[in-house]
DNA sequence: TTGATACTGATAATCATTTTCAGAAAGAAG
DNA sequence: CTTCTTTCTGAAAATGATTATCAGTATCAA
């Protein structure tokens, strides 16, 4: 049977001895239920428009810990802003921003992880992670400009 | 006959209206002789030691056309800093940093460079830019560590 | 119920980068 | 060489995302 993220969070939280506190549920229950990539400031207005008394390092620590328990992943796009995206049940991809639209597009070839993974065997380096973003103009900013 | 970075620069220059000024060439001239991944701070003070009155954003005002005119290229590592590496004169390429030393591998397989392309146009996108870092170990340090 | 301890929201601090600003330098014209 | 306009400079202040601080509050095992 599959083991939700619900249940991984609460045994995470057990093990580290970190309480299951209201507003950390809040963000929780904000983050878990919204499929798609979120800045701490989106989210932050999310929780707050359904839980009003949530506060802004509420959520930064809420998050960091949801990160720590493999629910949540951090992404950085270069864009200043720390950006989360749902890692539990999710395989890992590589992103491409359209820089028009700021629309993102999730994408996954296996061909390229492995070669990744003979590029770095030539060097004796092991991979830990790797991080593929892809900038460009999407089909369709591309025709509304002509 | 090959173009000189200090031409290509010149040329920039004299075509935006933007002066010779002394410490813009200043942090040209330590740029230009120094073949590694640059902070700003790790700039900032190269040319300090040999030019005492250069200012802090004056270094980044540089920079930044030295970037335009298409001498240099920004890295983002995701550390919270900017770096600057060559770009005139130098192939595109990939990163691999070991998270242990931070050494930085260069590195360029032409086959991830085609397969992103491929990747792209089966979403009709078109890419202007791409960013691989790869992150891990390297060789040395995991023998160091056992 | 209680007591130790983790957690909270508000606020201040941090820190890389950017902006501001008054004085200095570049460079075109004469 | 002088003059004049405009750009540039260094120092210092501002910015803005993230982190740390802190006094009061909530959690939860006993
Ligand atoms: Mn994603
Ligand atoms: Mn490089
Ligand atoms: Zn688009
Ligand atoms: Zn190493």
């Amino acid at each position: 049977m599959k083991r939700s993220a619900r249940h991984i969070f609460d045994q995470y939280l057990q093990e580290n001895g970190i309480r299951r506190s209201k507003p950390r549920e809040q963000v929780f229950d904000i983050f878990i239920n919204t499929e798609t990539h979120l800045t701490v400031l989106k989210l932050y207005e999310l929780t707050k428009a359904r839980y009003p008394n949530i506060g802004y390092a509420t959520v930064y620590r809420a998050m960091k810990i949801i990160c720590d328990a493999g629910i949540a992943d951090e992404i950085n796009f270069g864009d200043g802003f720390k950006h989360y995206e749902h890692k539990y049940g999710h395989e890992h991809h590589d992103h491409m921003i359209c820089t028009e639209c700021k629309e993102l597009i999730e994408v996954l070839n296996p061909e390229i992880e492995e070669m990744q993974q003979a590029l770095a065997q030539a060097y004796d380096f092991t991979i830990t992670n790797h991080r593929l973003q892809i900038f460009g103009v999407c089909g369709k900013c591309k025709k509304e400009q002509g």
